[in-house]
RNA sequence: GCCCCCAUCGUCUAGAGGCCUAGGACACCUGGUUUUCAUCCAGGCAACAGGGAUUCGAAUUCCCUUGGGGGUACCA
């Protein structure tokens, strides 16, 4: 049977970095096995579920490459699957009605809580008789559907990068909802909840491997239980790590920054990002750090998936992400600037600028961590004006720099060559018989308001074609007092 | 509380009984390259949670302790 895995994210949010890492893993598989990756969105929440979380979600997905095979399908799209389950399991004795109020159950679990016994459901409606009931529907009292769990039972899977895990069906809380109650009279019960729908969905879709996060390993063994009473074949599991915050506790919304989006606008690029998801928990076997998810697919294995949970390394990203920046061509690398740039407001021509602009991304690239420093470290090249640093004031006052500064300002002229920089620069030095560095130091204050940049005569030449040299360098001249 | 999972440098990890004097990467520190910053290169610091058991031999197997995490809904 071929593989078949997919990703279930749930419409209550933007796409967070917890789902896409499982995204990752089940992608890479779905990869490495030749099978199909799913999307399926779980919006049986009502309430919480947004359209524009989905469209987030999807949009996010396709920007970091995970793209899907079969999908998007709506779980509040196929409620009529659920709903036939729903009455199966009851026709055949695994559910029942239960109408026990929330207070009822609340109640229940705070004198359990107070005898130190787990809160859990009693399973007190399961055998109701039908008086019982007819007396409840008297009461207007609207029933949920539990399904029968064993306490005596257990449950034991081989978990694909566990190993083999066993639950205790009396540690499950007792019988489980599975329908909730019913928002019209006319309806016996109401919404399916999340273990039934996702079982219903993962059979009806021939789901052979169900890739997840560790918080779901309780889920796992009422899943399974599903399974057999629908009569399904049971798939493997595989239970991923959690990715950790600084203090070491699942990464949730409220730790700031989760939301691919988020990493998106902070300059951040695809390729970096989901190396460094599949880094956090798998390694591979040739132990290369850098790779692309096409290479990490052809040698992934669910065995070699770690069990701790990762704390999430900002230090390590950032890196990553500068290893990619740093080794790309030119031309890719200035076509993801460029957007960084025109949302800062810089004015250039992408047509008649090309050669310029890929001259001053060849300048920049090296000391770009993320996008979003190509703006900052742009800001000199694409907005006129100087402001001078304090410590550049400083070196700047020193005897010669203004006269030094005058000198080349005068020199300036457009169409400047590399030839002709540095002819400058030399006849300059011999001109004031002083040191290079002085030159050096003394232009590049003049150019950049600063004390430290990338390449000075690359810089110059930049600043030159665009005309903007002469007069930066006067006015820092200028500025310089005695 | 109860249940489950996990445990190697600060962080991500390699390690499936002798190859381990525990390897790599990030971060950090030092040096080199550079007019400077960055890049790049070279080097350094730094860990098997504790205790038992098995074994000729344990980071690796087993048990206990401790610590951390997850779960415990008419959320997903």
């Amino acid at each position: 049977m071929s593989v078949r895995v997919r990703i279930a994210p749930s419409p209550t949010g933007n796409l967070h970095i917890g789902t896409a890492r499982t995204a990752v893993f089940n992608w890479l598989f779905a990869r490495n096995q030749e099978g199909k990756f799913i999307l399926r969105v779980e919006d049986t929440d009502l309430e919480r579920s947004k359209s524009e979380y989905t469209e987030n979600i999807k949009s996010g997905l396709t920007w970091l490459g995970l793209t899907w095979d079969e999908g998007p399908f709506f779980q509040t799209q196929r409620l009529d699957l659920y709903r036939d389950a729903i009455q199966k399991l009851i026709d055949q004795g695994f559910a029942y009605p239960c109408y026990c109020t929330p207070p009822e159950l609340e109640q229940m679990r705070e004198k359990q809580k107070a005898t130190n016994q787990a809160p859990r459901y009693d399973n007190r409606h399961r055998n109701l008789t039908a008086e019982e009931i007819a007396q409840f529907e008297a009461d207007g009292r609207k029933p949920v559907i539990r399904f029968k769990i064993d306490d005596e039972q257990k449950i034991v899977w081989n978990d694909l990068v566990r190993g083999k895990v066993v639950w205790q069906g009396s540690d499950l809380g007792g019988d489980m909802v599975i329908a909730r109650t019913p928002e019209q009279d006319s309806e016996t019960f109401g919404q399916p909840l999340y273990n039934l729908a996702v079982v219903v969905d993962d059979i009806d879709m021939d789901i052979t491997h169900v890739i997840r996060g560790e918080d779901h390993i309780a889920n796992t063994a009422k899943q399974i239980l599903l399974y057999e009473a629908l009569g399904a074949n049971v798939p493997e599991f595989a239970h991923t790590p959690l990715i950790l915050n600084t203090e070491g506790k699942k990464l949730s919304k409220r730790d700031g920054v989760t939301s691919i989006d988020d990493f998106r606008k902070m300059g951040f690029i695809a390729p970096a990002l989901t190396n460094y998801m599949t880094l956090l928990g798998w390694t591979p076997p040739d132990a290369q750090e850098i790779f692309t998810l096409d290479s990490a697919a052809t040698q992934f294995y669910l065995e070699r998936v770690n069990k701790a949970g990762a704390k999430f390394d900002w230090d390590k990203l950032d890196w990553l992400n500068s290893q990619y920046l740093h080794s790309m061509p030119s031309d890719d690398l200035l076509s993801l600037l460029i957007p960084y740039w025109q949302e800062a407001g810089y004015q250039f021509d992408t047509g008649a600028d090309k050669q310029w602009l890929l001259d001053l991304t060849t300048l920049l690239a090296p000391s770009l961590t993320r996008l979003t420093d190509g703006v900052k470290d742009g800001a000199l090249f694409f907005v006129d004006g100087v402001t001078i640093a304090s410590d550049a004031q400083e070196f700047v006052a020193q005897d010669g720099a203004k006269a030094v500064l005058e000198s080349v300002g005068s020199q300036c002229e457009s169409g400047l060559t590399l030839d002709g920089a540095k002819a400058i620069i030399k006849a300059v030095t011999k001109e004031f018989k002083v040191k290079k560095g002085l030159v050096m130091r003394s232009l590049r204050v003049g150019l950049t308001g600063a004390l430290h940049g990338p390449d000075l005569i690359q810089t110059w030449l930049l600043l030159n074609q665009k005309g903007m040299d002469k007069t930066r360098i006067e006015t820092v001249s200028n500025s310089i007092s005695n």
